[in-house]
DNA sequence: CGCCAGGTGGGAT
DNA sequence: ATCCCACATGGC
């Protein structure tokens, strides 16, 4: 039998502790966040244009890519002093490209945050602090579901669950869903199993990533794991005698 | 070396 | 609707 949603939620929670999301590397070191800007027990981020749209921006450059990667991008960014819409239609699409090579895909990436830059500024402009729409943003070129979910529920606070690689692998470990599962149905999944806050959304899915790191990875590192008891994976390979 | 990383758009079937 | 591929750097 698989476990409840709420019942991994409190799972990782407590094995995990609370994670901090979204990071801001441009607050690392500042009051109130570690040393590479995730936030310690709040959820009151962003609190300023720059800091939303900081997070609009690593929301398209971590697509598919390690975060490390894009920490190094932003930081390049914000060192040409690049934070906000304007600032980023102004600047040349090569040295955008340049600037943000380390979190790959350049070229592709350079003309996404040029696109929802442009449709922050433009006429029938995204608002800076209402919550622009689903529909609005999926609308713009290189904004997909989940990069879509990730602005509203870390730069919006609105109550999205973001469906990712790790979300997916994590619930076919369990066997919550099935593998090929689409996006709408494994979000559905969240949305009727957690309490529908943002706070909620935003932990499990910042859980679910620390824990397809340590443990639930391509490669399963079963040893330790806080879930193990309620994962389909771990019981059927336990009980064909594999080792981890 | 090969595999993996907080996806998406476009084209073929 | 669904599969397949290009897009690209950096860490292990």
């Amino acid at each position: 039998m698989s476990a409840r949603p709420r019942t991994l939620y409190a799972r990782l929670l407590s094995a995990y502790g609370p994670q901090g999301w979204w990071p801001l590397p441009s607050r690392a070191g500042k009051r109130g966040f570690d040393s590479r800007g995730y936030h310690q027990g709040n959820y009151r981020w962003p609190r300023t244009a720059a800091e939303r749209f900081e997070i609009i921006m690593g929301a398209i450059l971590t697509q598919n890519t390690a975060w490390t990667n894009v920490e190094k991008a932003l930081d390049r960014t914000r060192a040409e002093g690049l934070a906000l819409p304007a600032d980023l239609v102004a600047v040349p699409a090569g040295r955008l490209s340049s600037l943000i090579r380390s979190s790959g895909y350049f070229n592709q990436k350079a003309r996404k945050l040029r696109e929802i830059a442009l449709a922050f500024l433009g006429k029938s402009a995204l608002s800076a602090r209402g919550a622009p729409s689903r529909e609005r943003l999926l609308g713009l070129w290189g904004i997909g579901p989940e990069t879509a979910d990730s602005i509203l529920l870390y730069a919006f606070r609105k109550p999205v669950f973001v469906v990712d690689a790790y979300t997916r692998r994590f619930l076919t470990r369990v066997g919550l869903i099935e593998a090929g599962a689409g996006y709408d149905r494994v979000q559905e999944l969240f949305h009727r199993g957690l309490p529908a806050d943002h706070e909620t959304y935003n932990e499990m899915h910042a859980l679910i990533v620390e824990h397809a790191k340590r443990h639930c990875r391509a490669k399963p590192a079963c040893s330790g794991c806080p879930v193990s008891r309620s994962c389909r994976y771990f019981r059927t390979s336990h009980l064909n005698g594999r080792r981890f």
